[in-house]
DNA sequence: AGTGTTACCTTGACATCGTCAAGTTAAATT
DNA sequence: AATTTAACTTGACGATGTCAAGGTAACACT
């Protein structure tokens, strides 16, 4: 008997995790109404009643599409932080970039990670994943928390800060182009709060 | 021939009213996933496909639905207001405490304004509310706008602000008070942008 | 090797949903 | 009073999530 993850027995290879890729395809390609237990199944193969035997229900896909989305959402900002140097300034908005990217080129995904009533909040990857995004932000925030002010408050300021502007940004790109946030790009307001280190 | 608002014909008294009505007491009730056309039909008492001939299919209801959700929001910001002095960082907390409030007590409808896929983004009544919720916000900002800097970028930033930490929250209200935004309140980010009028 | 067990998947059914076509009733118009 | 039109109903269709029951292939064990 298997530990329950990674089941690469018969029929299918890794059913499991082909279900999530397909939601995540069916995501970018139409929207959240666009995935369906049934499609998802469709895509990898299988007969329509086999995703119940992997997650539970369909509450139970999107939890796990999540967690996946998290997973990669974490990568995203690691990826920008690579590429920046060392001040923290511009570790960042690197990181904001990276997270910023993220919700640009998987909005529904995204969605589906922040806005979503129907996730298993219990789920212990969700969890895990979610905190583990949340720690690339909150390092890159650190060397502004200066004594007195305390460090988790700027912390949730640029969290907010970061993921309101990405949600205004979908609906900007939603209206075509009438949206005030569309002319504003996220660096100008970084450089507004005037952050320093230390 | 009416004007296509406001019919109050025979059957029903105002079908259309009613329905926009049961559809936001759904949302409070039961999130997204429990507004249904079927359903508001069924609470104002008509049968399954009366609907149709108020909205354009559900995704018409929905949009409606979001219209009344931006008056409410912006009626929800206006009284803050008034309850506040004439000092312009009074105020404009006051308008963000109204914007938190309504986003609180109406999370669903909230997400459903901000995060929808389906809305009519040519709707007129929808297009028309949303622009006046965001000048109230907007006229809030302006006291702060330095001539040196664009107002508009205070604007997206406080307004990136309180949306996201709208968002935020309501994860920090699902998840059982582990999350981070729980024990900080808007305030306290309000002052550590150490916003100066004019 | 043969047998039983179990994990994996299929088939079929059901209620609910959005949508459409056609019919019905009541109000408005002429 | 007759006709037109607006408001709503009835019935049907395909799609969806979920459940129950069955089948089949891999595995375990003697």
């Amino acid at each position: 008997m298997e530990v329950s993850h990674k089941k690469k027995s018969h029929h299918h290879g890794d059913l499991r995790e082909a279900l999530v890729a397909a939601g995540i395809e069916l995501l970018n390609e139409g929207g959240l109404s666009a995935l369906t237990l049934r499609k998802c199944a469709g895509r990898a193969g299988v007969s329509h009643a086999a995703p119940a035997h992997h997650f539970d229900g369909l509450n139970g896909l999107l939890t796990a599409i999540a967690a996946r989305g998290f997973h990669i959402f974490s990568r995203s900002m690691i990826d920008e932080r690579k590429k920046s140097g060392s001040e923290p300034k511009a570790m960042l908005a690197a990181i904001c970039q990276g997270y910023l990217q993220f919700a640009q080129d998987n909005a529904a995904l995204y969605n589906l990670m922040f806005t979503s009533e129907n996730l298993g909040f219990d789920d212990e990857e969700l969890a895990r994943r979610s905190v583990a995004a949340y720690q690339i932000l909150a390092e890159g925030c650190a060397p502004f928390a200066s004594r007195t002010e305390d460090g988790e408050k700027i912390e949730i300021m640029i969290w907010s800060l970061v993921h309101g502007f990405a949600g205004l940004s979908h609906k900007a790109r939603a209206s075509n182009g009438e949206h005030p946030a569309s002319k504003v790009v996220f660096d100008d307001i970084l450089s507004i709060l005037e952050l320093k280190a230390e």
